[in-house]
RNA sequence: GGCCCCAUGGUCAAGCGGUUAAGACGGCGCCCUCUCACGGCGCAAUCAGGGGUUCGAGUCCCCUUGGGGUCACCA
């Protein structure tokens, strides 16, 4: 038998990491056995509907590179695979049940089943069934009346519902507790409980993997595959994504990740720079473990990797710390042309030219842990200004005011009649200290200092001047050496 | 509140009856070094508490505590 996950998420235009984990879990049990990734829109909620959403979905998972096998944009067997293209198929199953006395109408209004809450201890208990044996006649005369009802599951009132999870192994819940669940509701639109059940077995879903939030009320659904004679799937649940913030006492709370902790949407952190694939390996260490102790995966390494005994049971929190480590093992990881096509957009908006690319991967491949840090490393190219002379002091460097403006004096005509390479730069600055029995750092700091302008850079003295160019670099240069005689 | 689930350093976590309780992120220190990174080395830091079971418990059982989830005509 193969195995056949699906991604079943509503379209809200906003794919949170904890959707997208899922999706990974479900994509990599999948593959992992060379099965089935099914795609399943779940838009029965009208209300919540908002356009373009889908394809944001479709955007996710091409970027994330969870590539489903069947789906609505791609079609598939099972299909439809948009829940309000599937409408006519959900109610037939409900009446059924209806007849088979397993489930029945309710003419309840919204208006007594809200009073019902509130009435309760603390507005918490359920349904009372108050349709629940309801005449042939009173149901007659409703449905003549026109009364509007939705059609509810009948529970069973006592017992024990048991069920094993693959991650939680043995759940059992007291069915007394279980709500007469709504299938249809007022609108002939199925709720998303029923809809869920009947298009994972008609879709022939051997594997259910979903939040833990499903895991009380995954009982529910047993119910009803029992109810149809259907087989159930295999459950999986997962231990929820968690975030850290700061209450408005001050105090450190952790609780289920939302935008509160941060940017949480997929695409937000695209944006901020982090690569889908850097995403991807983080999240799926989030509840996750190897056999062995690697941290970097490629997909096709975790799909190797993946297995669903190292699922963990309590809830992990997000850190983007750890998130910021990976996302720069995966930049140090890249190619050369991987390296440079990525920051391309940044060494455009800087102005750097192509003769400078190998100078920039080689300095900035190690210093950066996300593309987008590019332009303020490289602001010193562009921009230059008076900065503060106690810059030329630095003790560890043996570098003073007074050594700067000896060092600068006697540099300036070396550096200008020296073979402008990096090689070329470099070795005129050590030759100079070595000649003149100076450390290195005293002769490379004021000279990094004055062409830049700013204490910190990426790369040395030489390629700070490399990369500014000759004239702006003596230009510099002899600014400073101005100012520091001033 | 009822019900369900969970519990190893600050965070992610390995461990599945006998270990000096891995590893990673972060932190700190040292080395490398013209700054910052990278890299290398090292340090601090964990079994929530209490009962059992056992020759032996982080590992099994119970209770307590703490945390999370869930109780919609949302998904």
């Amino acid at each position: 038998m193969t195995i056949r996950t699906r991604f079943a998420p509503s379209p809200t235009g906003f794919m949170h990491v904890g959707n997208l984990r899922t999706a990974l879990y479900e994509y990599l049990i999948a593959k992992h056995e060379d099965g089935t990734f099914v795609l399943r829109i779940e838009d029965t909620d009208r209300e919540r509907f908002v356009e373009g959403a889908t394809d944001v979905i479709y955007n996710t998972l091409k970027l994330a590179k969870l590539i489903h096998d069947e789906g609505p944009d791609i079609g598939g067997d099972f299909g439809p695979y948009v829940q309000s293209e599937r409408l006519g198929l959900y109610k037939p199953y409900a009446e059924q049940l209806i007849s088979e006395g397993k489930a029945y109408r309710c003419f309840c209004s919204k208006e007594r089943l809200e009073s019902l809450r509130n009435d309760s201890e603390e507005g918490l208990s359920g349904y009372d069934r108050h349709c629940r044996d309801l005449s042939e006649d009173e149901i007659k005369a409703n449905l003549d009346a026109g009364i509007p009802y939705v059609i509810r599951q009948k529970m069973p009132l006592d017992g024990v519902s048991e069920y094993d999870d693959l991650v939680y192994g043995h759940i059992s819940f007291p069915n007394k507790d279980l709500d007469d669940q709504i299938l249809i509701k007022a609108d002939g639109f199925p709720t998303y409980n029923f809809a869920n059940v009947i298009d994972d077995h008609t879709m022939n879903i051997t594997h259910v993997v979903r939040g833990s939030e499903y895991l009380s009320s995954t009982p529910k659904y047993n119910l009803l595959y029992e109810a149809f004679g259907w087989e159930t799937p295999v459950y999986i649940h997962l231990p929820l994504i968690m975030g850290k913030s700061v209450d408005e006492e001050g105090k450190e709370v952790i609780s289920k990740l939302s935008k509160r902790h941060g940017s949480t949407g997929f695409m937000d952190l695209v944006e901020e720079g982090f690569l889908p694939e850097a995403i991807i390996n983080y999240i799926a260490l989030l509840g996750w473990a190897p056999k062995d102790n690697q941290e970097i995966f490629t997909m096709d390494e975790l799909i190797k990797a993946f297995d669903i005994s190292g699922i963990s049971k309590s809830p992990a929190v997000f850190d983007y710390d750890k998130l910021e480590w990976v996302n720069a093992e995966h930049i140090k990881a890249m190619s050369p042309d991987e390296f440079i096509s990525n920051a391309k957009p940044y060494f455009d908006a800087a102005g750097i030219k192509e003769d400078s690319y190998d100078l920039l991967l080689e300095i900035l491949q190690p210093r950066i842990t996300r593309f987008t840090q590019i332009k303020e490393k490289l602001d010193f190219i562009n921009s230059y200004g008076d900065f503060d002379l106690d810059l030329f002091e630095h003790k560890k460097s043996k570098s003073s005011k007074e050594t700067s403006a000896a060092v600068l004096t006697d540099m300036l005509p070396l550096l200008e009649g020296c073979d402008w390479t990096r090689e070329g730069l470099t070795d005129v600055m050590k030759d100079y200290a070595e000649s003149h029995e100076l450390k290195n750092s005293v002769v490379m700091w004021p000279v990094r200092i004055a062409a830049a302008g700013v204490a910190v850079t990426p790369g040395g003295a030489a390629e700070v001047m490399m990369l500014i160019g000759k004239e702006e670099s003596l230009k510099r240069i002899t600014r400073s050496l101005d100012r520091l005689k001033a």
